[in-house]
DNA sequence: TAGTGGTCTAGACCACGAG
DNA sequence: TCGTGGTCTAGACCACTAG
Protein backbone atom coordinates (compact mmCIF):
# COMPACT_ATOMS: atom_id res chain seq x y z
CA UNK A 1 0.00 0.00 0.00
CA UNK A 2 1.10 3.74 0.04
CA UNK A 3 4.67 3.49 0.31
CA UNK A 4 4.47 7.35 -0.10
CA UNK A 5 8.05 7.58 -0.46
CA UNK A 6 8.15 9.91 2.34
CA UNK A 7 11.07 10.31 4.41
CA UNK A 8 12.19 6.31 4.34
CA UNK A 9 15.81 7.04 5.00
CA UNK A 10 16.58 7.98 8.53
CA UNK A 11 19.24 10.39 9.23
CA UNK A 12 22.28 9.38 10.78
CA UNK A 13 22.14 10.36 14.34
CA UNK A 14 25.79 11.85 14.11
CA UNK A 15 24.80 13.94 11.03
CA UNK A 16 21.69 15.34 12.53
CA UNK A 17 23.28 16.37 15.76
CA UNK A 18 26.28 17.68 13.28
CA UNK A 19 23.77 20.02 11.60
CA UNK A 20 22.01 20.90 15.37
CA UNK A 21 25.43 21.93 17.01
CA UNK A 22 26.37 23.81 13.53
CA UNK A 23 23.33 25.85 13.96
CA UNK A 24 23.87 26.44 17.73
CA UNK A 25 27.59 27.38 16.74
CA UNK A 26 26.01 29.87 14.59
CA UNK A 27 23.93 31.58 17.20
CA UNK A 28 24.52 31.14 20.52
CA UNK A 29 28.52 30.74 20.68
CA UNK A 30 31.02 33.03 19.92
CA UNK A 31 34.69 32.08 18.88
CA UNK A 32 37.32 31.17 21.47
CA UNK A 33 34.03 29.87 23.51
CA UNK A 34 34.49 26.32 25.60
CA UNK A 35 31.54 24.02 24.68
CA UNK A 36 30.42 21.59 27.92
CA UNK A 37 32.45 18.37 27.41
CA UNK A 38 32.20 15.74 25.72
CA UNK A 39 29.75 13.43 28.16
CA UNK A 40 27.76 16.22 29.23
CA UNK A 41 27.01 16.68 25.70
CA UNK A 42 26.52 13.11 24.95
CA UNK A 43 24.26 12.70 27.51
CA UNK A 44 22.37 16.35 26.66
CA UNK A 45 21.44 14.95 23.06
CA UNK A 46 20.04 11.46 24.45
CA UNK A 47 23.35 10.00 22.87
CA UNK A 48 26.24 7.12 23.24
CA UNK A 49 29.48 9.69 23.60
CA UNK A 50 31.07 7.75 20.67
CA UNK A 51 28.18 9.14 18.76
CA UNK A 52 28.27 12.97 19.94
CA UNK A 53 32.31 12.15 19.14
CA UNK A 54 31.38 11.58 15.36
CA UNK A 55 29.74 15.02 14.83
CA UNK A 56 32.38 16.86 16.23
CA UNK A 57 35.15 15.58 13.94
CA UNK A 58 33.06 16.45 11.47
CA UNK A 59 32.65 20.16 12.65
CA UNK A 60 36.44 19.98 13.24
CA UNK A 61 37.37 18.85 9.67
CA UNK A 62 35.38 21.49 8.72
CA UNK A 63 37.15 23.92 10.96
CA UNK A 64 34.33 25.13 13.15
CA UNK A 65 35.70 22.99 16.57
CA UNK A 66 39.17 22.80 17.91
CA UNK A 67 39.93 20.26 20.17
CA UNK A 68 42.71 19.62 23.09
CA UNK A 69 43.45 16.91 24.71
CA UNK A 70 42.87 18.09 28.80
CA UNK A 71 41.46 21.32 27.69
CA UNK A 72 38.46 20.71 26.02
CA UNK A 73 36.59 21.92 22.78
CA UNK A 74 36.44 25.16 21.94
CA UNK A 75 34.48 27.37 18.62
CA UNK A 76 37.24 27.78 16.38
CA UNK A 77 37.90 30.93 14.76
CA UNK A 78 37.59 31.03 10.44
CA UNK A 79 39.87 29.74 8.40
CA UNK A 80 43.14 32.06 7.60
CA UNK A 81 43.74 32.48 4.15
CA UNK A 82 47.25 31.30 3.49
CA UNK A 83 48.72 32.58 0.03
CA UNK A 84 50.32 29.76 -1.74
CA UNK A 85 50.35 31.11 -5.23
CA UNK A 86 51.21 34.92 -4.80
CA UNK A 87 54.78 35.06 -6.21
CA UNK A 88 54.11 34.38 -9.13
CA UNK A 89 57.33 32.38 -9.93
CA UNK A 90 60.31 32.32 -7.54
CA UNK A 91 62.45 29.89 -6.04
CA UNK A 92 61.89 29.14 -1.85
CA UNK A 93 63.64 31.56 0.34
CA UNK A 94 63.78 34.55 -2.18
CA UNK A 95 62.79 37.83 -1.17
CA UNK A 96 60.93 36.77 1.85
CA UNK A 97 58.23 34.37 1.16
CA UNK A 98 56.79 33.76 4.95
CA UNK A 99 59.08 30.75 5.58
CA UNK A 100 61.56 30.07 7.79
CA UNK A 101 64.96 27.83 7.68
CA UNK A 102 64.03 24.88 10.63
CA UNK A 103 67.49 22.72 9.84
CA UNK A 104 68.96 20.55 6.40
CA UNK A 105 70.57 17.22 6.38
CA UNK A 106 71.27 14.63 3.72
CA UNK A 107 68.97 11.84 3.60
CA UNK A 108 67.36 9.56 1.32
CA UNK A 109 64.15 10.29 -0.05
CA UNK A 110 61.05 8.51 -0.43
CA UNK A 111 60.75 7.21 -3.76
CA UNK A 112 57.85 8.56 -5.28
CA UNK A 113 60.57 12.12 -4.43
CA UNK A 114 63.55 10.58 -6.09
CA UNK A 115 61.24 9.24 -9.33
CA UNK A 116 60.08 13.01 -9.47
CA UNK A 117 63.37 14.55 -9.05
CA UNK A 118 65.14 11.53 -11.48
CA UNK A 119 67.62 10.91 -9.22
CA UNK A 120 68.82 7.43 -8.76
CA UNK A 121 67.37 5.51 -5.86
CA UNK A 122 68.91 5.68 -2.83
CA UNK A 123 70.97 8.72 -3.32
CA UNK A 124 71.19 11.73 -0.90
CA UNK A 125 70.06 14.75 -1.42
CA UNK A 126 69.40 17.96 0.59
CA UNK A 127 67.02 18.13 2.74
CA UNK A 128 65.76 21.06 3.87
CA UNK A 129 62.51 21.70 6.85
CA UNK A 130 61.08 24.85 6.76
CA UNK A 131 58.02 25.93 8.90
CA UNK A 132 55.08 28.51 8.30
CA UNK A 133 54.21 30.72 11.01
CA UNK A 134 50.98 32.72 10.46
CA UNK A 135 48.65 34.67 12.80
CA UNK A 136 51.27 33.33 15.73
CA UNK A 137 50.69 29.95 15.65
CA UNK A 138 52.46 27.42 13.60
CA UNK A 139 50.20 26.61 10.11
CA UNK A 140 52.68 24.71 7.97
CA UNK A 141 55.78 22.59 7.41
CA UNK A 142 57.69 21.72 4.68
CA UNK A 143 60.44 19.35 3.09
CA UNK A 144 62.62 21.01 0.13
CA UNK A 145 64.82 18.10 -1.64
CA UNK A 146 67.88 19.42 -3.50
CA UNK A 147 69.69 16.86 -5.50
CA UNK A 148 72.97 18.03 -4.59
CA UNK A 149 73.23 18.96 -8.39
CA UNK A 150 71.58 21.50 -7.96
CA UNK A 151 73.68 23.22 -5.78
CA UNK A 152 77.13 22.24 -7.32
CA UNK A 153 79.26 25.01 -5.04
CA UNK A 154 77.63 24.16 -1.82
CA UNK A 155 80.72 21.99 -0.64
CA UNK A 156 82.81 24.90 -0.22
CA UNK A 157 80.42 26.54 2.73
CA UNK A 158 80.92 26.16 6.16
CA UNK A 159 78.10 26.92 7.87
CA UNK A 160 78.17 27.20 11.83
CA UNK A 161 74.54 25.99 12.61
CA UNK A 162 72.06 23.62 10.78
CA UNK A 163 69.52 26.73 9.38
CA UNK A 164 72.54 28.34 8.38
CA UNK A 165 72.96 25.53 6.20
CA UNK A 166 69.49 25.40 5.24
CA UNK A 167 70.01 29.38 4.22
CA UNK A 168 73.00 28.35 2.44
CA UNK A 169 71.28 25.40 0.24
CA UNK A 170 68.62 28.15 -0.61
CA UNK A 171 70.64 30.53 -0.91
CA UNK A 172 73.01 28.64 -3.70
CA UNK A 173 69.08 27.89 -5.97
CA UNK A 174 68.54 31.39 -6.44
CA UNK A 175 71.37 31.67 -9.01
CA UNK A 176 69.94 29.07 -11.17
CA UNK A 177 67.52 30.46 -13.77
CA UNK A 178 64.03 29.02 -12.75
CA UNK A 179 62.05 27.81 -15.79
CA UNK A 180 58.77 26.66 -14.76
CA UNK A 181 57.27 25.51 -11.61
CA UNK A 182 54.04 23.09 -11.25
CA UNK A 183 52.09 22.51 -7.62
CA UNK A 184 49.59 20.11 -6.61
CA UNK A 185 46.69 20.04 -3.48
CA UNK A 186 45.99 16.75 -2.37
CA UNK A 187 44.69 15.48 1.02
CA UNK A 188 46.71 13.81 3.58
CA UNK A 189 47.41 12.53 6.92
CA UNK A 190 50.13 14.35 8.99
CA UNK A 191 52.82 11.92 9.61
CA UNK A 192 54.52 11.60 13.68
CA UNK A 193 56.65 14.45 12.84
CA UNK A 194 55.11 16.99 11.46
CA UNK A 195 52.34 16.67 13.67
CA UNK A 196 54.46 17.62 16.50
CA UNK A 197 55.62 20.91 14.17
CA UNK A 198 52.29 22.08 13.64
CA UNK A 199 50.46 21.04 17.38
CA UNK A 200 48.22 18.55 16.09
CA UNK A 201 47.84 14.74 16.82
CA UNK A 202 49.50 12.30 14.18
CA UNK A 203 46.74 11.80 11.43
CA UNK A 204 45.18 14.86 11.70
CA UNK A 205 44.13 16.30 8.62
CA UNK A 206 46.54 18.09 6.08
CA UNK A 207 46.80 19.96 2.75
CA UNK A 208 49.64 18.46 1.02
CA UNK A 209 51.12 21.09 -1.40
CA UNK A 210 53.63 19.29 -4.12
CA UNK A 211 55.71 22.14 -5.98
CA UNK A 212 58.46 21.47 -8.60
CA UNK A 213 60.76 23.85 -9.68
CA UNK A 214 62.34 23.09 -12.58
CA UNK A 215 65.91 24.94 -14.01
CA UNK A 216 68.04 23.52 -16.26
CA UNK A 217 65.80 21.13 -18.02
CA UNK A 218 65.49 18.80 -14.77
CA UNK A 219 63.69 19.04 -11.75
CA UNK A 220 65.39 21.34 -9.67
CA UNK A 221 64.01 20.78 -6.42
CA UNK A 222 60.95 19.48 -4.99
CA UNK A 223 58.81 21.05 -2.10
CA UNK A 224 56.63 18.85 -0.11
CA UNK A 225 54.80 21.10 2.14
CA UNK A 226 52.04 19.96 4.61
CA UNK A 227 49.26 22.63 5.97
CA UNK A 228 46.74 22.24 8.75
CA UNK A 229 43.45 21.98 7.01
CA UNK A 230 41.43 22.45 9.83
CA UNK A 231 42.51 26.32 9.99
CA UNK A 232 43.82 26.92 6.91
CA UNK A 233 42.51 28.21 3.55
CA UNK A 234 44.84 28.24 0.89
CA UNK A 235 44.89 30.98 -1.38
CA UNK A 236 46.17 31.47 -4.91
CA UNK A 237 46.34 34.91 -6.80
CA UNK A 238 46.34 38.23 -5.78
CA UNK A 239 44.05 38.55 -2.72
CA UNK A 240 44.13 36.98 1.06
CA UNK A 241 40.58 36.20 0.49
CA UNK A 242 37.12 37.15 1.69
CA UNK A 243 35.53 34.65 3.73
CA UNK A 244 33.68 31.98 2.14
CA UNK A 245 31.81 29.78 4.02
CA UNK A 246 29.32 27.35 4.11
CA UNK A 247 25.84 27.84 4.81
CA UNK A 248 22.67 25.36 4.40
CA UNK A 249 22.04 24.67 0.72
CA UNK A 250 20.34 27.75 -0.49
CA UNK A 251 16.82 27.22 -1.07
CA UNK A 252 15.80 26.31 -4.89
CA UNK A 253 13.96 27.25 -6.86
CA UNK A 254 12.32 27.19 -10.45
CA UNK A 255 13.90 30.05 -12.61
CA UNK B 1 68.39 6.73 37.89
CA UNK B 2 67.98 5.23 34.61
CA UNK B 3 64.40 6.49 33.27
CA UNK B 4 65.97 5.77 29.90
CA UNK B 5 63.59 7.81 27.53
CA UNK B 6 62.68 4.61 26.01
CA UNK B 7 59.26 4.03 24.43
CA UNK B 8 57.75 5.84 27.21
CA UNK B 9 54.81 6.56 24.41
CA UNK B 10 53.05 3.67 23.47
CA UNK B 11 51.73 4.17 19.88
CA UNK B 12 47.83 4.02 19.30
CA UNK B 13 46.88 0.66 17.82
CA UNK B 14 45.18 1.77 15.29
CA UNK B 15 48.14 3.75 13.85
CA UNK B 16 50.32 0.87 14.43
CA UNK B 17 47.61 -1.12 12.37
CA UNK B 18 47.40 1.59 9.76
CA UNK B 19 51.30 1.47 9.09
CA UNK B 20 50.69 -2.48 9.39
CA UNK B 21 48.40 -2.63 6.34
CA UNK B 22 49.76 0.68 4.80
CA UNK B 23 52.88 -1.67 3.94
CA UNK B 24 50.50 -4.95 3.22
CA UNK B 25 49.28 -3.03 0.90
CA UNK B 26 52.39 -1.76 -1.45
CA UNK B 27 53.66 -5.25 -1.07
CA UNK B 28 51.01 -8.16 -1.11
CA UNK B 29 47.99 -6.30 -2.82
CA UNK B 30 47.28 -4.82 -6.31
CA UNK B 31 44.94 -2.46 -7.38
CA UNK B 32 41.34 -3.15 -7.25
CA UNK B 33 41.85 -6.54 -5.31
CA UNK B 34 39.24 -6.85 -2.75
CA UNK B 35 40.81 -7.04 1.36
CA UNK B 36 38.82 -9.46 3.81
CA UNK B 37 36.11 -8.12 5.53
CA UNK B 38 36.45 -6.11 8.67
CA UNK B 39 35.79 -9.03 10.94
CA UNK B 40 37.85 -11.05 9.91
CA UNK B 41 40.61 -8.42 9.68
CA UNK B 42 40.32 -7.15 13.15
CA UNK B 43 39.70 -10.68 14.54
CA UNK B 44 42.97 -11.60 12.94
CA UNK B 45 44.78 -8.42 14.49
CA UNK B 46 43.66 -9.43 17.63
CA UNK B 47 41.58 -5.77 17.92
CA UNK B 48 38.25 -4.49 17.93
CA UNK B 49 36.09 -4.22 14.97
CA UNK B 50 35.96 -0.65 15.64
CA UNK B 51 39.63 -0.11 16.32
CA UNK B 52 40.58 -1.39 12.64
CA UNK B 53 37.54 0.70 11.43
CA UNK B 54 39.80 3.55 12.32
CA UNK B 55 42.69 2.44 10.57
CA UNK B 56 40.74 1.45 7.49
CA UNK B 57 39.13 5.32 7.74
CA UNK B 58 42.83 7.11 7.72
CA UNK B 59 43.71 4.75 4.80
CA UNK B 60 40.86 5.91 2.25
CA UNK B 61 41.27 9.39 3.53
CA UNK B 62 44.58 9.44 2.05
CA UNK B 63 43.33 7.76 -0.73
CA UNK B 64 44.88 4.41 -0.87
CA UNK B 65 41.33 2.36 -0.05
CA UNK B 66 37.81 2.55 -1.14
CA UNK B 67 34.81 1.07 0.51
CA UNK B 68 31.47 0.41 -0.43
CA UNK B 69 28.57 -0.77 1.44
CA UNK B 70 27.60 -3.91 0.84
CA UNK B 71 30.32 -4.76 -1.44
CA UNK B 72 33.81 -4.52 0.65
CA UNK B 73 36.88 -2.94 0.83
CA UNK B 74 38.96 -2.54 -2.47
CA UNK B 75 43.02 -1.23 -2.86
CA UNK B 76 42.53 2.10 -4.71
CA UNK B 77 44.62 2.97 -7.91
CA UNK B 78 46.47 6.41 -7.19
CA UNK B 79 44.77 10.26 -7.03
CA UNK B 80 44.09 10.92 -10.55
CA UNK B 81 45.22 14.49 -10.97
CA UNK B 82 42.80 16.66 -11.85
CA UNK B 83 43.69 20.41 -13.55
CA UNK B 84 42.28 23.17 -11.38
CA UNK B 85 44.55 26.12 -12.78
CA UNK B 86 45.37 25.29 -16.30
CA UNK B 87 43.51 27.87 -18.05
CA UNK B 88 45.59 30.56 -17.10
CA UNK B 89 42.72 33.04 -16.68
CA UNK B 90 39.29 32.27 -18.55
CA UNK B 91 35.69 32.47 -17.63
CA UNK B 92 33.89 28.79 -16.91
CA UNK B 93 32.40 27.30 -19.83
CA UNK B 94 35.02 28.59 -22.27
CA UNK B 95 36.53 26.56 -24.38
CA UNK B 96 35.76 22.92 -23.18
CA UNK B 97 36.69 23.39 -19.61
CA UNK B 98 36.10 19.66 -18.79
CA UNK B 99 32.69 20.66 -17.25
CA UNK B 100 29.31 19.63 -18.52
CA UNK B 101 26.27 21.65 -17.58
CA UNK B 102 23.12 19.90 -15.24
CA UNK B 103 20.93 22.75 -14.54
CA UNK B 104 20.44 26.11 -13.76
CA UNK B 105 17.77 27.40 -11.08
CA UNK B 106 17.20 31.06 -9.30
CA UNK B 107 17.76 30.82 -5.90
CA UNK B 108 18.71 32.82 -2.51
CA UNK B 109 22.66 32.19 -2.18
CA UNK B 110 24.15 31.51 0.98
CA UNK B 111 25.06 34.91 3.05
CA UNK B 112 28.91 34.32 2.49
CA UNK B 113 28.13 33.99 -0.87
CA UNK B 114 26.14 37.04 -0.88
CA UNK B 115 28.94 39.75 1.16
CA UNK B 116 31.47 37.62 -1.99
CA UNK B 117 29.06 38.62 -4.79
CA UNK B 118 28.32 42.30 -3.08
CA UNK B 119 24.60 41.34 -3.40
CA UNK B 120 22.08 42.30 -1.15
CA UNK B 121 20.66 39.71 1.19
CA UNK B 122 17.61 37.38 0.07
CA UNK B 123 18.24 38.61 -3.54
CA UNK B 124 17.97 35.56 -6.02
CA UNK B 125 21.13 34.97 -8.39
CA UNK B 126 21.71 32.18 -11.27
CA UNK B 127 22.96 28.92 -9.78
CA UNK B 128 24.49 26.80 -12.43
CA UNK B 129 25.20 23.51 -11.44
CA UNK B 130 28.03 21.51 -13.27
CA UNK B 131 29.62 18.31 -13.41
CA UNK B 132 32.78 17.52 -13.76
CA UNK B 133 34.10 13.49 -14.80
CA UNK B 134 37.10 12.46 -15.42
CA UNK B 135 38.67 8.99 -16.35
CA UNK B 136 34.85 8.03 -16.45
CA UNK B 137 33.79 8.84 -12.63
CA UNK B 138 32.47 12.01 -10.98
CA UNK B 139 35.19 14.02 -9.45
CA UNK B 140 33.86 17.02 -8.59
CA UNK B 141 30.09 19.03 -7.99
CA UNK B 142 30.41 22.77 -9.00
CA UNK B 143 27.98 25.53 -7.84
CA UNK B 144 28.17 28.78 -9.89
CA UNK B 145 26.56 31.77 -8.69
CA UNK B 146 25.98 34.59 -11.08
CA UNK B 147 23.94 38.01 -10.46
CA UNK B 148 21.77 38.94 -12.76
CA UNK B 149 23.72 41.67 -12.97
CA UNK B 150 26.07 39.94 -15.04
CA UNK B 151 24.09 38.76 -17.35
CA UNK B 152 21.63 41.79 -18.38
CA UNK B 153 20.11 40.05 -21.81
CA UNK B 154 19.48 36.54 -20.16
CA UNK B 155 15.72 37.39 -20.00
CA UNK B 156 15.26 37.36 -23.55
CA UNK B 157 16.48 34.28 -23.99
CA UNK B 158 13.76 31.19 -24.25
CA UNK B 159 15.60 27.95 -23.62
CA UNK B 160 14.19 24.45 -23.98
CA UNK B 161 15.76 22.90 -21.01
CA UNK B 162 17.66 22.95 -17.70
CA UNK B 163 20.65 22.59 -18.81
CA UNK B 164 20.49 24.24 -22.17
CA UNK B 165 19.63 27.42 -19.61
CA UNK B 166 23.26 27.41 -17.85
CA UNK B 167 24.99 26.82 -21.15
CA UNK B 168 22.80 30.38 -22.37
CA UNK B 169 24.15 31.86 -18.57
CA UNK B 170 27.48 30.71 -19.41
CA UNK B 171 27.69 32.33 -23.20
CA UNK B 172 26.45 35.51 -22.15
CA UNK B 173 29.47 35.54 -19.50
CA UNK B 174 31.81 35.38 -22.02
CA UNK B 175 30.84 38.76 -23.51
CA UNK B 176 31.94 40.63 -20.18
CA UNK B 177 35.59 41.11 -20.01
CA UNK B 178 37.96 39.28 -17.29
CA UNK B 179 39.86 41.40 -15.46
CA UNK B 180 41.19 39.07 -12.68
CA UNK B 181 40.30 35.78 -10.69
CA UNK B 182 40.86 34.31 -7.62
CA UNK B 183 40.93 31.16 -6.23
CA UNK B 184 41.10 29.15 -2.58
CA UNK B 185 41.37 25.87 -1.34
CA UNK B 186 39.98 24.52 1.51
CA UNK B 187 38.64 21.29 3.01
CA UNK B 188 35.40 20.33 3.87
CA UNK B 189 32.46 17.86 3.91
CA UNK B 190 30.69 16.99 1.31
CA UNK B 191 26.45 18.26 1.88
CA UNK B 192 23.91 15.71 0.85
CA UNK B 193 23.48 16.67 -2.70
CA UNK B 194 26.98 16.41 -3.74
CA UNK B 195 27.59 13.20 -1.91
CA UNK B 196 24.85 11.75 -4.08
CA UNK B 197 26.54 13.40 -7.30
CA UNK B 198 30.36 12.36 -6.51
CA UNK B 199 28.76 8.75 -5.62
CA UNK B 200 29.94 8.79 -1.76
CA UNK B 201 28.10 9.21 1.91
CA UNK B 202 27.20 12.67 2.93
CA UNK B 203 30.05 14.22 4.93
CA UNK B 204 32.79 12.56 2.72
CA UNK B 205 35.78 14.54 2.92
CA UNK B 206 36.30 17.07 -0.45
CA UNK B 207 38.22 19.64 -1.31
CA UNK B 208 36.38 23.08 -2.15
CA UNK B 209 37.67 25.39 -4.54
CA UNK B 210 36.38 28.48 -4.51
CA UNK B 211 37.05 30.64 -7.89
CA UNK B 212 35.79 34.27 -7.90
CA UNK B 213 35.29 35.99 -11.21
CA UNK B 214 36.28 40.13 -11.35
CA UNK B 215 34.42 42.26 -14.31
CA UNK B 216 33.67 45.09 -14.66
CA UNK B 217 34.74 46.66 -11.00
CA UNK B 218 33.18 43.82 -9.33
CA UNK B 219 32.62 40.24 -8.47
CA UNK B 220 30.66 38.69 -11.84
CA UNK B 221 30.57 35.67 -10.59
CA UNK B 222 31.44 32.99 -7.88
CA UNK B 223 32.13 29.62 -8.47
CA UNK B 224 32.14 27.10 -5.42
CA UNK B 225 33.09 22.96 -7.07
CA UNK B 226 33.82 20.19 -4.61
CA UNK B 227 36.11 17.71 -5.34
CA UNK B 228 36.63 13.94 -3.82
CA UNK B 229 39.46 14.21 -1.89
CA UNK B 230 39.69 10.55 -1.59
CA UNK B 231 40.34 10.18 -5.61
CA UNK B 232 41.68 13.82 -6.87
CA UNK B 233 44.81 15.68 -6.51
CA UNK B 234 43.91 19.05 -7.71
CA UNK B 235 47.28 20.20 -10.28
CA UNK B 236 47.44 23.83 -10.73
CA UNK B 237 50.19 24.44 -13.65
CA UNK B 238 51.27 22.90 -16.84
CA UNK B 239 51.28 19.26 -16.55
CA UNK B 240 48.87 16.87 -15.84
CA UNK B 241 51.62 15.76 -13.00
CA UNK B 242 53.61 12.86 -12.31
CA UNK B 243 52.50 11.14 -9.23
CA UNK B 244 54.46 11.91 -5.82
CA UNK B 245 53.08 10.27 -2.98
CA UNK B 246 54.14 9.86 0.74
CA UNK B 247 56.71 7.16 1.86
CA UNK B 248 57.82 6.27 5.08
CA UNK B 249 59.61 9.32 6.47
CA UNK B 250 63.40 9.19 4.97
CA UNK B 251 66.60 8.41 6.79
CA UNK B 252 67.95 11.50 7.97
CA UNK B 253 71.55 11.57 8.43
CA UNK B 254 73.68 14.29 9.71
CA UNK B 255 74.97 15.88 6.27
C1' DT C 1 19.04 -14.33 1.40
C1' DA C 2 23.65 -13.79 2.79
C1' DG C 3 27.40 -10.82 3.45
C1' DT C 4 29.26 -6.29 3.38
C1' DG C 5 30.25 -1.76 5.43
C1' DG C 6 27.69 2.01 8.33
C1' DT C 7 25.74 3.33 12.71
C1' DC C 8 25.18 3.06 17.61
C1' DT C 9 25.66 1.72 22.48
C1' DA C 10 27.52 1.59 27.32
C1' DG C 11 30.89 0.91 29.27
C1' DA C 12 36.48 1.09 30.45
C1' DC C 13 41.10 2.94 30.80
C1' DC C 14 44.81 6.19 29.28
C1' DA C 15 47.47 10.63 28.26
C1' DC C 16 47.57 15.22 28.82
C1' DG C 17 46.98 19.95 30.86
C1' DA C 18 45.95 22.99 34.50
C1' DG C 19 45.45 24.19 39.20
C1' DT D 1 44.72 15.62 41.72
C1' DC D 2 41.04 16.23 38.68
C1' DG D 3 38.74 16.96 34.39
C1' DT D 4 39.46 16.86 29.58
C1' DG D 5 39.64 14.60 25.12
C1' DG D 6 41.82 10.12 22.99
C1' DT D 7 41.70 5.17 22.62
C1' DC D 8 39.58 0.71 22.90
C1' DT D 9 36.22 -3.04 23.62
C1' DA D 10 32.38 -6.39 22.55
C1' DG D 11 28.61 -6.44 21.39
C1' DA D 12 23.96 -4.99 18.47
C1' DC D 13 21.20 -3.60 14.60
C1' DC D 14 20.60 -1.30 10.03
C1' DA D 15 21.22 -0.23 4.89
C1' DC D 16 22.90 -1.68 0.92
C1' DT D 17 24.57 -4.92 -2.83
C1' DA D 18 24.81 -9.02 -5.18
C1' DG D 19 23.57 -13.60 -6.37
Amino acid sequence: MGTTQLESVPEPKYWHLKTVLSEALDSEFSVGEILPNERDLAARFGVARATLRQALEQLELEGRLQRRRGVGTTVAPPRMGVAVGSDRQGWPGGGDDAWSCVDCALAVPPAAVATALETPREQAVHVVRRSRVSHGQPVAAELLYVPAASVPDLAAIDTPSEAARARAVLRELQHLELQAQDRAVELGSARADDARELDRLPGAPVLVVTTRFFAGGRTAALSVATYRADTCRLTFGASGGVEIHHGPEPERQAS
